[in-house]
DNA sequence: CGCGTTTACGTCGTTCGTAACGATA
DNA sequence: TATCGTTACGAACGACGTAAACGCG
């Protein structure tokens, strides 16, 4: 048994069981993958695919576990890898995001500028998606974190960490007669006006909804985006009221939009960044985190280093402890 | 990396840093190990082990843990080829397991007689050995199966299956005068007596010493020996009381020896079957398993084949339902 | 000088890519 | 006939073992 064959059969598996592509994957000539998959078989003894013909038909049930395990073993041989670059290639490595537009938009600028700025030769990917997307990308392995908010159980395969807090906020044109209330709104004074928010695939989102309903009420959405820039611009234009997330009101918006807080009408949300269970991640890929969610302890960041499950890593931090995050102002307010 | 070169790094490791002695262990010439080892530090770009002069002198910091990874992969390679030897080379393979003696004089015979009846193809190796001796066993990758009872903090890496529980038994020899007692005899009754029972090494001896010690009492131990069967001989010899497993108090001995049943005196032992945590069993031996502990239902098997942590495996087994073992008439009865 | 490692080198087996062939839809 | 996998073969590479050199105690 060699490496090469387990890593010839996971590209197989990776794409659909056709032997032609998994060699073009692996930029090397087809019979070579073929032959390599039928030394396998043979040391093996068994039959790791149903054949159709001479085609590959289906993956046997010991293929199954048989995949399962070169699959731990690709990993390990990746983290020991990893181990050697970290000792020996420091300041090298590149480091490959998952996450969302709000994400991608408002909250990693600045943390990517810093990142940079400490790491000068990582080269940074940023993958921006729906959940849905960055779950796939973390299936195919594209990347090292995701980041998004809620949606955990579309990541079960990852380790999350609650890095902040977040609010939802309403914005409106200047001089909108909701900025004229002489109390706090509720949710009864938004159903009378078209509402313009996200759409309803981007997570977190089915909260918002829920929201509404707990009161009887039914909210009347107008118009839905995947962005806040879009968004906004839709209520700039007049065309409703805006509920995006508080780090999407920038100071910037102000001028010509008024924020009305929407504290405690809606639940709050806690955004998290995420990497596989089984990965081991390499020095500045943690320092990243810390970046991130800076309310990270040095000690939290080591029991963090060494933990393996998600119960581990809950009972590191109290949602109560999690930063506040706001678009304008102080980027990040202490905990409530 | 080659899987060879992870074989050879751990062969020097387990061959205290010496290349020549792994080399001999790999039945192959020292200088391929040497080179491959090489070739592996080149191609991580790091030291593994620190040199005196040409020698071996330590394992780097990071070589710790490439080589704690290392040792995943072949543990994988392992439950790989074992996947498949149980799906084309069923009814062949091997089995070891290590043991004290009470249970390989004792217990496992009958159990084996059956086992072989089952798998006539599988080569058995009983290693008998004390708890200790056990566990390097375990550590050297000697032996599938551990069998001993209590000591569970000497194999921390097994999930050990609670298999039965037993009482000690007092025995002496025909017309001795304890058996003249009209009431159920006390640890007080003991003291005046010599004891002749199992050296304190043997685990849960500790537990006979302070069901003494906690009703204020100082055994006077006359004899120790490791295995039953001699204690049992100087009982005979009139040396003095034995305190022995009540598995060891077979039919036989009923002719010249009397039994006195001890039940409460001490505390109840449990006797537990191990595995290496991260070995992938194949299908005899979980067989055996079940063999070994009756008791262990379908389903519990099936549960019991997918868990990982010795808390999944507590928590299919409630102690109180562990059958009681007995050396004479029924062999296995009832929960209490 | 003995022990253990590294270097050097010749042999042998394996892998790889190209090209031709076979099977399937 | 187009697609996909297998077989065949020569070239290149890598692993292995023997022999010799080197370094340390």
């Amino acid at each position: 048994m060699k490496l090469q064959q387990l890593k010839y059969l996971l590209a197989i598996v990776d794409n659909g069981l056709n032997i032609t592509a998994a060699a073009e994957r692996l930029y090397t000539s087809q019979p070579g993958v073929s032959k390599q998959l039928k030394l396998l078989e043979e040391e093996l003894g068994m039959q790791l695919f149903t054949r159709k013909g001479k085609s590959l038909g289906g993956i046997t049930p010991a293929g199954e576990r048989v995949i399962e395990r070169a699959r731990v073993i690709m990993q390990e041989v990746e983290n020991i890898r990893s181990l050697a670059s970290d000792y020996y290639e420091e300041g090298t490595g590149s480091l490959s995001i998952g996450t969302t537009h709000t994400q991608a938009r408002y909250v990693l600028p600045e943390i990517i500028a810093e990142f940079r700025k400490r790491f000068p030769n990582i080269s940074l990917n940023l993958h921006q998606g729906t959940s849905e997307q960055i779950a796939d990308m973390v299936k195919a392995n594209k990347i090292d974190f995701a980041i998004a908010t809620g949606a955990s159980e579309l990541f079960s395969s990852l380790l999350l960490v609650p890095s902040y807090r977040w609010d939802r906020q309403i914005i409106v044109p200047k001089g909108h007669e909701l900025t004229q209330l002489d109390r706090k709104i509720t949710l009864h004074d938004l159903v009378d006006y078209p509402l313009v928010t996200y759409v309803f695939s981007f997570s977190g989102q089915s909260s918002l909804k829920r929201a509404f309903a707990d009161e009887g009420l039914e909210p009347n959405v107008g118009f839905t985006a995947r962005d806040a820039d879009v968004i906004k611009t839709y209520v700039r234009m007049g065309l409703g009221v805006g509920i995006v997330a508080s780090m999407a009101a920038d100071c910037a918006d102000r001028k010509d939009l008024q924020i009305i807080d929407a504290e405690g009408l809606f639940p709050r949300s806690t955004t998290w960044i995420g990497y596989r269970k089984d990965a081991l991640l390499r020095k500045y890929m943690f320092d990243f985190i810390q970046l991130f969610a800076p309310h990270i302890s040095g000690r939290q960041m080591d029991l963090l280093r060494r933990a393996t499950s998600q119960d581990a890593v809950d009972s590191l931090f109290a949602e109560a402890e999690l930063p506040l995050r706001d678009g304008c102002g102080d980027k990040i307010t202490a905990a409530a």
